[in-house]
DNA sequence: GCCAATAGTGATAAATTTATCACTATCTGA
DNA sequence: TCAGATAGTGATAAATTTATCACTATTGGC
């Protein structure tokens, strides 16, 4: 019972599911590309988020290929992420979809509130 | 503890996550847009996923105004799904997620396997 | 009568994800 | 010395998501 552990990936598309699932991958995608590097600069722009799945999802992205991670020998200790060539290539798609999302904002917002409303 | 029942919703993107995050949704959308609108012809191109989640994810799409469902009053009954304007304005941009999928397929595929080799 | 296909729903269990709390360790400033 | 900021990790609990199994109901074919 409940076989699969390795995700299915056929197509693009799976592949793109696969490395975005997580709450808060795209916000840290999107926070690092507009300057925010440092994590306690990212934990500010995300309040909603604990640091811990933050540093867990940063640590996935960076697994991924998508986010780097320098560690400054100081002190007190400094730590910057930075978007590798890949993520820095998937930006402008990320951008569009965005973009898709705020011209239809007013229809989503209501269509996403009415099953709160209604919770069926 | 765990207060947050009704998401963050900040942004486009934000809005985006929230209609798309499910596991079977884009695909879902994909094979809606490729011509297949039966439940059972979908069941059949993913059968990875129970019949269930389909239909649960099918109703979500649907409540959220990306997918439009068709009851002809036949024996044996008959149903159609389709996409809304709403989703057929987002195809391009999925197909767009798409290509960059594919064309980044190696590297993802890659990265995405080391995790399973060395799990963290 | 029994099985198959159609389109579902309900109950429950398993897996996964996210949150919360409590820690480590170093240095700075009051 | 004590608090605060830095960047984490470990244990556990809660919420959420997905899977599995068992059903409903109709019709056609054998």
């Amino acid at each position: 019972m409940y076989e699969r552990k390795i995700p299915i990936l056929n197509c693009g598309l799976d592949l793109v599911a696969e490395i975005l699932y997580g709450k808060w991958k795209i916000r840290l995608l999107y926070f690092i590309n507009e300057g925010y590097k440092r994590p306690s600069e990212l934990q500010r722009r995300i309040p909603e988020a604990s640091h811990r799945v933050l540093f867990m999802q940063l640590k996935e992205l960076e697994e991924h290929g998508l986010v780097t991670k320098v560690i400054y020998p100081e002190v007190p200790p400094r730590v910057e992420y930075g978007l590798t060539e890949l993520a820095q290539s998937l930006m402008p798609v990320l951008q569009q979809l965005g973009q898709w999302g705020d011209a239809h904002q007013d229809q989503l917002l209501q269509q996403i509130m009415k099953r709160y409303e209604q919770p069926s």
